[in-house]
DNA sequence: TAGCCACCATACGCTAAAGTATTGACAGCG
DNA sequence: CGCTGTCAATACTTTAGCGTATGGTGGCTA
């Protein structure tokens, strides 16, 4: 006992949280955590406006009275979803690119993450697509300033100058953002698989290793 | 008497026109374009979702009454509004460009192009943002697809191969997408005037010269 | 001056989705 | 056995925004 196997752990939601740990605590803890899975699931699919309470209660097999007890609001599911998807992004971006010690390796690795993780990359692109809302607005911030300044760091390490470091960086961001928009969102280019290959090569060589 | 003097002329929008061309049906297209003129004022500022008939109506100075009358429903607005935008937007890229002949220069001036024109700019960045609406895909895709083969076309002239061009447009143009969604809707990175400068001149030093 | 027509205002209906109020089921504990 | 707390179902209210129905006004023509 005592042990939760999520993200969840630690998080404290609740303000109290030590009277009686048990398995009702860990049920009630993972029927909140299935929610949130639930929203972010939904998210990736039909976007922010995809994340209807009486759906989502339907897919979990219940109705929205049920939805009102775990949450105050749909603005409260919104928001644990996001500090969930928050956590697990960092961790499985940062995560897998910190062991690597070379930049250069670090930089290209991070290039070949694109390709895979479909369903993280799904969520951004979506809440790129909600970034009017104001809870959204403020998650999408933070976790591209992170992701820009490590860019810009590694960048700095392959040997960029301080300022050719920050302008590369933000090119590479860029390019993933817009390139993600448009094939997840637009479906323009279509790529093959050859296609796809060719263009992470290209963008691998024309961003990364040209010191200058 | 004939000449208008908007883009509306020639588009024959009503299936009988040539009943008494005169004053009256010129009004009343005047009457037609403002609405989608506002409707594309009200894109670029609040979205899609603000395009809200009431609110562009209380803006004009009238009420829904008077839309219904001009307009079948939302959806014919948008539609005629998105098309007046894809005309203006495809002349106003192109006129201006084809007139450079050197492809080197064009390029230059296409980016050049993305600092000005700020409002044809911010309507892009909220069409990719209404991506999911059955009317504004399809437009997206035109103009992406168009502005793609422009590129691609341009940089086979600069001495790409027809591979290495094909991707690098498609990077200058999701380096685009993504600068825009970044900077309009994200406002991250905040970049001075010079830093913005600088970032123009870096891109074009990294992805219009090398020719490999 | 009668009357038609383009244009607009007002009032209402309709729907989707959030949120509320109330009651019910079921499990564990005293 | 019965109490209590957790979770869920049902029915209701509310709100925003599209669309409709209908009637009003002002100018042009007969």
């Amino acid at each position: 006992m005592g042990f939760v196997n999520t993200p969840e752990y630690g998080k404290g939601e609740d303000g109290i949280m030590n009277t009686s740990v048990s398995a009702i605590k860990e049920k009630n803890r993972l029927k909140s955590f299935d929610w949130k899975q639930a929203a972010l699931d939904a998210l990736s699919e039909g976007g922010l406006q995809n994340v209807a309470i009486e759906m989502i209660a339907k897919g979990l097999g219940v109705t929205k009275g049920s939805f009102y007890w775990h949450f105050e609001s749909r603005d409260a599911l919104i928001e644990a979803a996001l500090e969930l998807w928050e956590s697990q992004e960092q961790e499985q971006v940062f995560g897998k690119l910190d062991a690597l010690s070379d930049p250069q390796a670090r930089l290209t690795a991070l290039i070949a993450l694109v390709a895979e993780e479909l369903k993280a990359h799904k969520i951004f692109s979506e809440l790129l697509k909600a970034i009017d809302h104001p809870l959204v607005k403020p998650v999408l911030a933070r976790v591209s300033q992170r992701r820009i300044d490590y860019l810009t760091a590694s960048l700095r390490q392959a040997g960029f100058s301080r300022k050719a470091a920050q302008s590369r960086a933000i090119l590479v961001y860029a390019s993933y953002v817009g390139f993600l928009q448009l094939n997840l969102q637009l479906g323009t280019p279509k790529l093959s698989h050859a296609d796809f290959e060719q263009y992470v090569a290209h963008l691998t060589e024309t961003l990364i290793p040209a010191v200058g």
